[in-house]
DNA sequence: TCCAACTAGGAAAGCGCTTTCCAATCTAGG
DNA sequence: CCTAGATTGGAAAGCGCTTTCCTAGTTGGA
């Protein structure tokens, strides 16, 4: 990757280095307009694409926004990438797109290649461990105390950082009470993996609302937080409790991708949603638009979050908190 | 973003930054086992982290890839993107990602950027527009000619890059053959916006279809290339048909997303499918598994084709054609 | 007409690395 | 024991920019 520097515009243009530099790359001081068209005409000519490593190098400021999902291709995730995506694009920044799942060392390597990166942001958008994990920490403060910004979505990870809250569990409450106040009184809980705090308080609230209600909680099992996950699980609760024990059952999954999963493992087992059962889900994807039955959620505004971490990010206040609250959705499936 | 520097590291360890340098970033040359854990420590010690800005201009290689998406939260992309993403994690690089409409500057702008940030590969994923942008592929192409090693995905897009071909003609065809030979006759076709050279090759194919079976071609419907163009798309032929036109008819769109808008729309008229009318469509997004009723539809191996497009450009035949074509998978919608 | 106060372009010092070239030390063959 | 050849660590020259200083040229007020 070689090509036209500066030094070869300025010389065609006949001025130094510095005046090519403040007429291209933007600088308090704005040469006079007769030389700065000289330059530009050069620039142009030559077909001078300015080296964002040196200028990175010489300013000390990348540009870059380093964002770790655990899957991109899960509709959750490509989401809020989407936000952020153009939040970083309004702001003519680069996006730099690391996959990792939670509790395994990718995360590690993610926020490293990032901090090697210099990457102004660090988004962390997906959950956090239950167990924190010492390294990783470790990582991400000196990340920030070294001048980085890291916001993460969902939950808080550690002070100094900005956090687009979530508030999962009053969300998980809200759905249980919203569909107990239509007269359904047995539940299950379709968990993801019970290492992931978001999994934890979409449970905690699922549990508040059944104190609340005086509901039944006929199981809770867990599984992987995605479309296979929900099958799986949902498999295993009907082992669980024999053919006849769904019957009349809601079924309440993490999330989306599970509860899809969830209906079409009951639906293999020749059982009807919502006939035979209740399900519902949690986020509502955009994928679900044209789903059916179409499913019982909590929504949640996923590409707003995502823009709104990168806002978070570039404004004055970058270690605020915002807060986001699902609002419960009530449609075919339960 | 400042950060311990090498030379900190080295003077701790009490050797020249060169010795610190070939100990910690990789050399030819591998300095004394002894001096080496001298560096290696104090390294740790500091919490040195490499500045990949500084080691790109040095080295003039940045190891950053960059993949242009048309959107990221449609499916068919973030399937791609994932493969690009495990692809590049492989080989220990770092993903940048842009998200541009075909036909709209903002490809220019992905392209500028990711020039600028010296990426070693620019992968464009989105179809190419039948109009060729000058702009856009004078940019490619000066990209190129400094070292830059494009692949496209889905057609060629100039002389001198790496392409995954999606033969999209052949398995449009190829569809239709299929339905025709299960009696299906009567046919309409829901295409994205006709600048795209994928829509044209998918409806050439189905013209293809149409004259190889004597199959008829009741309409042609342009429409966005996402859900709400399926779902407007189907209006607007509903429109065109009157009410009965619709019935016995089957309605390919051009990529699934479309379709499943375009069957969301008929639902909306009353309309049931595959009862009242048929529907396929065109990927087989991962989306497609839960749906009811099933999709027909040509399978793409998505993130086989982003994977095999990041590995192209990392070969020694960075410039060579990879072949893939879908496979017609006969489901309940048609 | 003279000088203080600006203005504007250029020289050069970094930014944090890699890598070439040197010089010093070591190895081994004669 | 001497020397050609191989090793090894270090000095310094870049990589392509930004930005601080300088200096020379302008402007305008007294």
């Amino acid at each position: 990757m070689s090509a036209v520097t500066l030094s070869e515009v300025a010389k065609q243009a006949g001025v130094s280095l510095a005046t090519a530099s403040r007429v291209l790359n933007g600088s308090e001081r704005r040469p006079a307009e007769v030389i700065a068209e000289r330059v530009r005409t050069a620039a142009l000519e030559l077909g001078y694409v300015a080296n964002a490593q040196a200028q990175a190098l010489a300013r000390s400021s990348t540009g870059l926004v380093g964002l770790v999902v655990h899957d991109i291709a899960d509709p959750y995730f490509s989401s809020i990438a989407r936000g952020v995506q153009q939040a970083v694009q309004e702001v003519r920044r680069q996006l730099l797109l690391a996959a990792a799942e939670t509790g395994d060392s990718s995360v590690l390597s993610a926020v490293t290649a990032f901090a090697a990166h210099r990457t102004d942001v660090i988004i962390m958008a997906g959950s956090r461990s239950v167990r924190p994990d010492e390294r990783l920490m470790n990582e991400l403060k000196r990340y920030r105390d070294n001048g980085g910004r890291v916001v993460t979505i969902g939950q808080a990870w550690m002070e100094g950082t900005g956090t687009v809250f979530v508030n999962n569990r009053a969300g998980a409450e809200e759905l249980l009470r919203v569909l107990a106040g239509t007269g359904q009184n047995r539940f299950a809980y379709l968990a993801g993996p019970d290492h992931l705090v978001t999994v934890e308080d979409r449970l905690a609230g699922f549990r508040d609302g059944l104190e609340r209600t005086g509901a039944e909680e006929v199981a809770v099992v867990h599984g992987p937080f995605n479309r296979d996950g929900g099958y799986q699980a949902a498999r295993a609760l009907a082992e669980q409790l024999g053919g006849g024990g769904l019957r009349g059952l809601t079924v309440l999954a993490a999330n989306d991708v599970m509860a899809l999963g969830a209906i079409s493992a009951f639906r293999s087992m020749g059982l009807q949603v919502p006939r035979d059962l209740r399900v519902a889900g949690y986020d509502d994807i955009p994928t679900l638009s044209d789903y059916t039955p179409s499913l019982t959620t909590v929504r949640l505004p996923l590409e707003e979050i995502g823009h709104l971490a990168a806002d978070l990010a570039f404004s004055e206040m970058a270690n605020a908190t915002r807060n986001i609250s699902g609002a419960v959705v009530l449609r075919e499936s339960a």
